[in-house]
DNA sequence: TTCCAGGCCCATG
DNA sequence: CATGGGCATGGA
């Protein structure tokens, strides 16, 4: 094997395998030590051998760089978070290497809207039996094969009953919906990008399937909508523990206008901080 | 067996 | 506009 391009880290944090593990992606396998995978149709082999030397396959290194957020500078977003709010700041201290990884739009979106009422474990599976059955092959050598995310004309010509039949339960016929009018045109996903993020949002929510969580992480995750602030059960569980402890019958429609409200123009990176710690620390009840 | 999972749709009030 | 039931599947 060739060797790696390396990239020196500095500054703040980064945690390549709390990223890769943090519930943004669903397809990075252990490997070797490392993190095997694909960025968009590329494949890629990842470790951290020290906190400061992050290694990748030769000649993907901007890829890298720019797939995992490298680029954000999080001393001077952190600045950006509510002053005084101690629940962040345990959730930041805790775990301060995590990164928004930046991801193919489509991709993050449809994995996503298999991902409602669904365990992390199981979204992995979903993504992979997707990826197998009606993705591109990529030859990727000295690894198992691996395959593309599924493109929005391979979902919408595999019909509703194939995507069934891939574990997806109830969401085949969202997924299919959605992938059709995305390749009818009747649904315009490269606009997306140009529109303000509460435009961005109300245009996601028209598919069928995708509600403002969804869309939220679609818009944090795709489109680098830094402000976008998904609340699923973990961090809707978070707020009420470490924020509205004294007050147990907030209603759910409060806690999300606080998320929308409390944390600003990099309230995402806000909310997956408070969601790896929800998840991973075992700090709460 | 029961409960829960990175929720959403749709019918009611 | 807010609320609640139903929903497929699989793991704990």
């Amino acid at each position: 094997m060739p060797a790696p391009d390396i990239i020196p880290l500095s500054g703040w944090p980064f945690d390549l395998t709390a990223t890769l593990q943090s519930g943004q992606v669903f397809h990075w396998h252990a490997h070797e030590g490392g993190w095997a995978g694909l960025i968009g149709a590329t494949p890629v082999q990842l470790s951290q051998p020290t906190p400061e030397g992050l290694h990748c396959s030769p000649g993907t290194r901007e890829l890298v760089m720019d797939y995992l957020g490298l680029d954000h500078d999080l001393s001077a977003l952190s600045t950006t978070f509510p002053a005084g709010d101690q629940p962040l700041r345990r959730a930041m201290e805790w775990c301060p290497g995590l990164r928004i990884i930046r991801q193919p739009a489509w991709e993050c979106l449809a994995t996503f809207i298999t991902s409602s009422l669904k365990q992390v474990p199981h979204i992995r599976q979903i993504s992979l039996t997707l990826r197998q059955r009606f993705g591109e092959a990529i030859p990727s050598p000295g690894l198992p094969e691996q395959w593309a995310y599924p493109t929005p004309a391979a979902l919408a010509g595999a019909g509703e009953i194939a995507l069934r039949a891939c574990g997806l339960g109830y969401r085949a016929p969202f997924l299919h919906r959605t992938a059709s009018d995305i390749t009818s045109g009747r649904f315009d996903l490269a606009a997306v990008a140009s529109l303000p993020d509460d435009a961005a949002r109300a245009a996601l929510c028209q598919l069928h399937g995708v509600g403002e969580k969804i869309a939220n992480c679609a818009l944090l995750f795709g489109w680098q909508r830094l402000a976008a602030f998904p609340v699923d059960v973990w961090v809707e569980r978070v707020l009420r523990e470490l924020y509205f402890a004294g007050d147990p019958d907030i209603k759910a429609a409060a806690l999300r206008h606080f998320a929308r409200t409390h944390f600003g123009p990099a309230g995402g990176y806000a909310q997956q901080f408070l969601f790896h710690y929800a998840r991973m620390s075992g700090k709460l009840s």
